[in-house]
DNA sequence: CATTCCAACGTAAACGTTTACGTTTTTTGC
DNA sequence: GCAAAAAACGTAAACGTTTACGTTGGAATG
């Protein structure tokens, strides 16, 4: 195994250039040295040192994606979709787990800028005007999943937030019911907070329904606990409310926890719809109604995107894509017509 | 970003070595000339370029790491800790999604090799010869996690699958349970199969219990799917039990969704736990009885363990551990006592 | 003041490739 | 059979580092 170029060359009585033009396989050689050449290669155990490859060709074969947070099977159902595509295309991935963190997510910049990477696909996270300044150093193509900037130009793949969470309100709206909580997730996140509520408010309003403001439950996060303390919340303020919308499918997964521990029956005297279709969605008793994304094609659209604006040289723009959100009806929420 | 060591020294005027010598902290510069390379690397926004580095170093500060499955989240926990150790020692990893596919990993592991990674992770994977002839060509540490190999000398961090299947079933029979179904996952799977099976049968033993072969459930694969299966298979047998050892949580979960739709309750007909103790345990509704794999830790314990390996250059041997598993008591078993 | 020593540097080779350019050999055309 | 063209191959520079070794100059020593 660390047997070189110049090994093989030697053994195959040949310079290092004809091996190297047979690997590659360019033009140049007969087949009789190319076979003899490959012989030696076998016998060797030879394999090409990337890193050399990398120097002198400026490329990596390898790219980077940042994720925020690894409890969470949303992130993985997209690195799962990412990492699939770009293995096809000869590409790995190298993880970093920003857990959110700002200093960790420069360091992991710095670190990829250093690996020379070929590109940077960013999960669901905002960026920073100083993330923006490395990536703009790097001069790769970079592009965010589930998330956007309005800041900056980069492209990126996602569903249309507000969008999807108009269609679950209305889609509860035209179940007949009236009184909908929110279970927000983080409503200072202008990324997946805000829009979210967006459409609340505008399925509210499209039906001619008024909104309260206290049926709107801020938590900061998007996790299980937080999905707890917001039922929780939810009770305690004796909310009067037939259905609730949650922000995502763990929020959703807590607060259905907490109701069945108060004796309230889903969807019986409690309907309720999640956000993501995680494969959570599916393992919950009663499986939940959600409203999709498609994590995993938006893992590879967006790793596609990437490689794209690798081929045309065009590091800035793209085209951003819109990904198709839809309601995967399950067992969680009940017509009260 | 295009700027090399060598536009760095002559900014600063001095030679590279210099400047090499102060970017390793190594001796024989002057405070003077440091502040005054400092700069010049600032002003150029100079990044060292990790392959030339690599290459003459001969380590890329990279481990890659090999999964089977994405959809669980199982794997991505063991991830977590692994990235999270990697990177807190400075070192970058590659995720390689196997998918269990042979072809697919030793693709997967001629890439490593060829991008000279300092050391190779397997989350769960039975070792091939083929593998194995690839990882000792490479010459690096490589750590099994969840998994062992009875076959090639490679270390490991796992915990006693036939000990923690025993504590599972006899943490039933001593509530009083003694007739119980195990969903056993693949049972021709030699390393997370057979030894739970044997741990179920030797705590019937130690209580004085026969086992009944027909409660060992066999399905080839340890997801929510193949336990909803189960679970039917076990209602259509109509089997006398009141209690359910499943192999994994996921296997678990389908379990009792399909005990909800016939209306079976949990505990109270029907008894339940569950093995790993993955996110999902917790987020079921009831939660989830089930005996816990430190998942997290052992990505840790694999990191340390490998990179204790790349220290003292003994890429072969090393302790492997043992992990510690416990019974996590959440609501999914009921005492008949 | 001459010698020694050491800190502070510079030079150049090496890591393992790719590739432009030059050289040799073979093929083609007449 | 010979010139020309094409194919096959070799040489060496380049990619961006690290580092062994050599050089310089000033401080310390006697």
């Amino acid at each position: 195994m660390n047997s070189t170029i110049k090994d093989v060359a030697r053994k195959a009585n040949v310079s290092i250039a004809t091996v190297s033009r047979i690997l590659n396989n360019k033009t140049g050689f007969s087949e009789k040295t190319k076979i003899k050449v490959l012989r030696a290669i076998e016998e060797l155990g030879y394999q090409p040192n990337a890193l050399a490859r990398g120097l002198i060709n400026k490329n990596t074969q390898t790219i980077g994606v940042l994720i925020p947070t690894v409890s969470n099977m949303f992130s993985y159902e997209i690195l799962s979709g990412i990492e699939k595509h770009a293995n096809d295309l000869g590409y790995s991935v190298i993880v970093c787990n920003t857990a959110d963190d700002g200093e960790r997510t420069i360091n992991y910049l710095q670190v990829l800028s250093e690996k020379r990477v070929d590109g940077i696909i960013i999960v669901s996270e905002f960026i920073r005007e100083e993330y923006y300044k490395i990536l703009t150093d790097m001069n790769v193509p970079v592009v965010l999943v589930s998330s956007i900037s309005f800041q900056f130009p980069i492209p990126y793949a996602k569903v249309d937030d507000r969008h999807a969470a108009f269609s679950a309100t209305d889609y509860l709206i035209k179940k007949g019911h009236t009184k909908i909580a929110m279970i927000a997730g983080n409503t200072s996140d202008p990324i997946a907070g805000l829009p979210r509520i967006e459409g609340y408010r505008a399925a509210h309003h499209s039906h001619g329904l008024p909104v309260n403001d206290d049926f709107i439950i801020d938590c900061r996060t998007f996790t299980h606990t937080a999905g707890m303390e917001a039922m929780e919340e939810i009770l305690q303020k004796k909310l009067d409310v037939t259905a609730i919308f949650a922000s995502s499918d763990e929020l959703a997964a807590g607060a259905m926890s907490v109701a069945y521990r108060k004796g309230i029956k889903i969807p019986d005297q409690l309907s309720i719809i999640g956000y993501d279709n995680t494969k959570l969605a599916e393992m919950l008793i009663p499986s939940l109604t959600t409203v999709a994304q498609p994590l995993y094609d938006m893992g590879i659209v967006a790793a596609t995107m990437l490689f794209e604006m690798k081929e045309t040289g065009e590091v800035t723009q793209t085209q951003s894509r819109i990904m198709n959100h839809c309601i995967v009806e399950r067992e969680t929420v009940r017509s009260l017509l």
